[in-house]
Order: structure tokens, then C-alpha cells, then sequence
DNA sequence: TGTACATCAGTGAACGCGCGTTCACTGATGTAC
DNA sequence: TGTACATCAGTGAACGCGCGTTCACTGATGTAC
């Protein structure tokens, strides 16, 4: 009885790090390659797996694909809280810079994110795991704002702040003619503008 | 000689017609579902013609979506230079509660414009058109910004306002459990938050 | 006026592809007696 | 210790779909003589 759980839960866990190692493997090919061409047998092959297997594992692609976003996510609401942390005085232009640059640099985390965002057809579940963590980064914030001491509602700040940040990665992505390094620079360029204006 | 000439051009004015009626009918299918989910199927049966002519008009998809957007994008920009002009003076916040609730309603446009966007493989005569109609709208912003005296470059302001009012009909568009009206309020809130920091 | 030919808008059927998903099966491991 | 059975991770092949695009063809109209 005793030995059977044992046995038990050994099996769960390798079930668990199973499905660890697919969404390891989602998550390498989605900064190989933008995410809307990402195939359910791209992540298996990448896994080194049949891509019958995935479905063993996870209902549906779209629930691994949010799995896999929602990884991404965790990392960059992390990333922001310690940016803010980081120096007794935060500077809302020098966080803009960081969280600019970062986002940038984790492509393919922004795209699905800005998918997510549109894509009308998600699953009430799923719609409600991304809400957490987009609630989580309007969190941290919120955190910030309140370390600016901004006055009035806070939260409606952090909603326009990170609003408009939202909008500047996606406007000037194309930006035609330029480089890499430059869409990058008009980018923190545009968005310092914006974030000046938030310091009142 | 010179019949001749009128016959051809009499067959031009034939070919520029049905291509509009095409384009007209691809407006009608953009206004009923989400563009990512319709076809050149679709499209030719609303115009009530065979698929494979679509292909005598257009050399591909694509080309078609960006001309039928063009169209779209014109109207906004013509909206949005009206709204300017309106009264003797402008209010930024009234412009932007205009041109958010102008957005939401023409929705199928807003989601061709992020798509193109976000999407990277247009070709470099696409690409070119869909920014020249960039442009002019933010011809439109400079003008706003000229009429209200603000300070500084411009141009960038413009950048700044059109990339966040971007970021907010993206980012709060499937606010969970929210009707329709309920996003609207509060897409037209954030927005003036954001507009008022313009106005400095 | 009649005839042979050219042009070209327009078509239905078919091609070919890649995809998400399911199916029937294998084979290793554990279990009961 | 041996045997029959159950479980279940894992698989390759196949299903079925919808799509963009192309093809071979039709038929109406215009043109040349």
C-alpha cells in the first residue's frame, strides 16, 4: 500500500518532467522561429518525441502554447520586479529603457502575447491564466508607480503605461529601412517619450 | 485608330471596376469576421464570382487584404483629419475618445493593421503602401499637435500618441468578463489618461 | 455579309500542402495468483 | 518461480480539412480579310 503510492507518485513526476521537457522544447523553438509557424510537430521533433505523444500530454496545441507563453511570462514579470528593486531610486526612463530592450530581445514572448491579445477563440481557462499574469505584471507596476509616489488611481496608471508600451512594440516593429539596432533605438526613443509623461 | 483607343480604355475602366467590386466585397467580409479567418473563398463568394478570378485581378492574397486595408485606413484618416478640423478648438481628450470609439467600430481594420504589423513577411512594395498610409496619419497628428502648440519634435509626439492609442486597443480588447460597452469605457479612459499627458 | 482567327474574362475541377488530431498497435513493466 | 493478464507510455500511419493557387477549358466579343 505504502510502496504503491511511492510508485504512484514516481509515475506522476515522471509524467510531470515528461511535459516539463515538451514545453523546454516549445520554448527553444519559439525563438527559433515566429510563433505563428510553430506546428505541434516542430515542438515534437524539437523533443525528440512522436508528436502523438503531445496529446498524451497537453488537450490541445493551444494549451501548449499558452503552458509555454505563460513560462515567458513569469520570467518577464520577474525581470521587471528586480528592475524596479534594483536601486533605491528608480527612474521611470531607465526602467522604460530595460523593459524595452528585454521585450525585444524575448521576440517571440511579445508576439504570443499580442496574439493571445487578439485572438478572439481562447478557451475561458485559458483566457483566465493569462489574465493572472498579465495581473501579476500590472502588479509589479503598480509597485513602481507607487515608489514614484504618482498621485490618483495607480492602477489605472500602470494600465496606460503598460498600454502604450504594448503599442510601442508593436507599431515600430516594421519600421521600413532600418535596422535591427535602430527599430531599437526609436523604440526606447518613443517610449521614454512616453514614459516622461507619466513622471508628473 | 482613335476608336480603338476607346474600346481599350472603355475595357480598362471594365477591369478597374470589377476590382473594385472585389476590394467591395472583401470590405464586406473584413466587417463580418475576424480577418485571419477569411478566405479568398470567402471573398469571391460575396462578390458572387469564381475564386480563380480573383487571381486575374490580384497576383496573390496579400496584395488583395493590403489593398482592401488601404481603403479602410483611408477612411480613418480622413475621419481622423475631419476630427481636427472640427472646432475652432480642439481638445485632445475629445479627439482621442473620437478616434478610439472610431477604431472599435471599424474593428476589422484596427486587427489587419497589428497583423501587418506583426507580420514579417510582406514584400517591399507592400510594405512601402502600408506605410505611406503610416505616414499620413501621422501627418494628421502632427497637424493636431501643431494646433495645440505643443513643444518639442513634432513628429515624435505624433510616434508616441499613435503607437500608445495602439497599445490600447490591443492591449484591453479581450478584458475578461467585461461586455462590449464596459472595454469601450474603459479603452476610452485609458486613452485620455495617456492623451492628457500630452497636452502639457 | 460571311468566315476564320485572336483575345480575354470567366469558370469548375484539381493540385498539393501542411496542419491538428486520432487510431490501432507495440512493448515494456507491474500485478495477481 | 512461473504464468496470465492489465496498464500505459509511446509510436507511425492515416484521416480529414481548408486553404492558396493553377490548369485546361468555354464562350462571348472583336478583328481582318
Amino acid at each position: 500500500m505504502e510502496k504503491n503510492r511511492k510508485l504512484n507518485s514516481l509515475r506522476m513526476q515522471e509524467k510531470e518532467a515528461r511535459r516539463n521537457l515538451i514545453i523546454d522544447a516549445a520554448e527553444r523553438i519559439f525563438a527559433e522561429k515566429p510563433f505563428d509557424r510553430v506546428s505541434v510537430r516542430d515542438i515534437a521533433r524539437e523533443a525528440g518525441i512522436s508528436h502523438a505523444l503531445i496529446y498524451r500530454h497537453f488537450p490541445d496545441q493551444q494549451s501548449l502554447f499558452v503552458e509555454a507563453f505563460l513560462r515567458g511570462a513569469e520570467k518577464i514579470i520577474r525581470f521587471l520586479g528586480e528592475l524596479i528593486d534594483e536601486k533605491k531610486t528608480v527612474s521611470i526612463e531607465k526602467v522604460t529603457e530595460r523593459f524595452i530592450s528585454y521585450l525585444i530581445e524575448n521576440d517571440s514572448y511579445f508576439r504570443m502575447m499580442t496574439h493571445f491579445m487578439l485572438d478572439g477563440s481562447l478557451g475561458a481557462g485559458l483566457i483566465e491564466r493569462l489574465n493572472t499574469a498579465e495581473r501579476a505584471l500590472l502588479d509589479q507596476l503598480d509597485r513602481l508607480f507607487i515608489r514614484l509616489k504618482a498621485k490618483g488611481d495607480v492602477r489605472m496608471l500602470s494600465h496606460a503605461y503598460f498600454a502604450a508600451m504594448n503599442g510601442v512594440l508593436i507599431t515600430f516593429r516594421n519600421y521600413p529601412g532600418r535596422s535591427g539596432g535602430e527599430v531599437k533605438r526609436h523604440m526606447i526613443r518613443i517610449g521614454k517619450i512616453i514614459a516622461q509623461r507619466f513622471r508628473v
